[in-house]
RNA sequence: GGCGCUAUCGUCUAGUGGCUAGGACGGCAGGUUCUCAUCCUGUUAACCCCGGUUCGAGUCCGGGUAGCGUCACCA
């Protein structure tokens, strides 16, 4: 029995990352029939985003990822629990008050001082900073690299944790969480690996049973380094909105990271809760390159029925479209469907009139006459069905010496204006009759203006 | 620069001392087909380097090299 949690900052949208930072402790509570938490970390009011706190909730419940508990770090904060904590510590002589100006790291440089000059000076007021022991070895074993690690604490900083604000920073607010609400499993970003050695004193200052620490590897952009909002798509919502379903992205993301030993590849999020297995994280970093995405949401669309796509394609048609024609559509494109919003682009020609262009066809005069035999076989068609007007027409064209491809060619860029699109019989059932003869007589009108000039 | 982590096909990965190093995506080729797509078949391509341990190393150890992370009163 396993107690999780996932602990996101709302000073923005759910990306990427946290995704896998979610489902993974997700899947590990559920697995084992424990908890999973939800716990919002708002400590840092500078980078507090407003409905962030909503944004993310309602992006992990789109993944179908629930929460046994919730907890909100500001709440916890009024009641405080973190200046209960800090004083524990101050106390104890773990903790001091200093009173130096905040430092602002990238104009520091890296010339800091571990030691912080505050920390015998006996103030009774300011920031809380961690009295970090000199010559200790604090270790942990990571459950994800299954590995042992170590610093020496002399290569560690007395970090910050209560700002002046009277905030707690992670270092304070994070571990107490950890030990008040029982977590028996901390799964986090390698970012935090550096954090560790600090951490690990925090809770043996603030004593209690210590969770168990995993460091989750970090997603690389294709172009190098951390996949970042500049230079790459991180958001989850972005690519929700792009078309991608929450299923095949979720699928795709476990699997950056994370295999099981028989390295199937399809899971559905319950289907992972069951396979999953903390022994199958993966130790060195994925590069988020994203073919594979398409091939599983092209996968999962073909899975779902016609009526859900019909629900899904809705955003992306426009809002006169009946559903009953989006119905015969679809199978016509179901197969060709990479992303929900490539929807447009291929039944572009269902709703509107294709524009004539006279560089499609390369053999004007000889397509004239496959359309014109074209026109005056479907105008004596009178059962206008997929078999009405297949049967026997095949034969006939081979009777009449031409070659079925090129007879069907310039008939579907007459219809579609395109060369590629769904079988051109069943395309012209959708259609209808009327359309698809005025689609024809036009085309022809236009190429033989075409051959004039 | 200090500290720390990592290293199998282009990408995601299986591998836990004895394998022709397997799968998936992508690519390529072929089949199916009125085009495209789907589907099917085949194919391509990898153990970072150097030492050591061992009868035997992708697997263990050491050293390089490379990549990554981090050095805030941000998380």
């Amino acid at each position: 029995m396993v107690r999780t949690r996932f602990a996101p900052s709302p000073t923005g949208f759910l990306h990427i990352g946290n995704l896998r930072s979610a489902v993974y402790p997700y899947a590990w509570a559920k697995n084992t029939g424990g908890k999973f938490i939800l716990r919002i970390e708002d400590t840092d009011r500078e980078r507090y985003v407003e409905g962030g706190i909503e944004a993310i909730k309602n992006t992990l419940e789109k993944f179908g990822i629930s929460w046994d508990e919730y907890y909100v770090q500001s709440e916890r904060k009024a009641a405080g629990i973190y200046a209960k904590a800090a004083e524990k510590l101050i106390s104890s002589g773990h903790a001091f008050y200093c009173q130096c100006a905040a430092k602002n790291a990238k104009e520091e440089g890296f010339s800091n001082q571990l030691r912080d000059p505050c920390r015998d000076r006996g103030y009774i007021s300011g920031a809380v900073k961690l009295k970090i022991p000199d010559n200790e070895t604090v270790s942990y074993h990571d459950f994800v690299l299954d590995k042992d690690v170590s610093w020496s604490t002399d290569t560690v900083y007395d970090a910050t944790l209560l700002k002046s604000d009277g905030f707690p920073t992670y270092h304070l607010a994070a571990m107490t969480d950890d030990l008040d609400m029982q977590i028996s499993h901390i799964i986090r970003g390698h970012d935090w690996m550096p954090s560790t050695p600090i951490h690990l004193l925090v809770f043996q200052y603030l004593g209690g049973v210590r969770p168990e620490i995993g460091h989750l590897t970090d997603i690389q952009s294709p172009k190098g380094g951390k996949l970042s909002k500049r230079k790459d798509s991180v958001f989850c919502e972005t690519f929700l909105n792009d078309g991608y379903l929450p299923d095949a992205l979720l699928n795709f993301v476990i699997l950056l990271g994370w295999a099981p030993k028989d390295n199937r590849e399809l899971f559905t999020l319950s289907e992972f809760v069951r396979a999953f297995d903390p022994k199958g994280f993966q130790k060195s970093n994925p590069v988020f390159h994203t073919e594979k995405l398409d091939w599983f949401n092209g996968h999962y669309i073909r899975q779902i029925s016609d009526t859900e796509i019909t629900r899904l394609v809705k955003p992306y048609v426009k809002n006169d479209v009946e559903d009953t024609k989006l119905m015969q559509i679809i199978p016509l494109i179901k197969d060709r469907l990479v992303k929900l919003s490539d929807f447009p682009r291929l039944t572009s020609f269902f709703f509107s009139l294709p524009v004539f262009d006279p560089a499609l066809f390369t053999a004007p005069d000889a397509d004239l006459l496959l359309l014109s035999s074209a026109y005056d076989y479907l105008t004596s068609v009178t059962d206008w069905s997929k078999t009405g007007i297949e049967t026997g027409w095949t034969d006939n064209i081979k009777a009449s010496g031409r070659k079925v491809g090129d007879f069907f060619m310039a008939l579907r860029i007459a219809v579609c204006g395109s060369r590629f699109t769904p079988p051109i019989t069943d395309t012209m059932v959708v259609l209808g009759r009327d359309e698809v003869l005025t689609r024809i007589r036009q085309t022809i009108d236009n190429l033989k203006l075409k051959i004039k000039n």
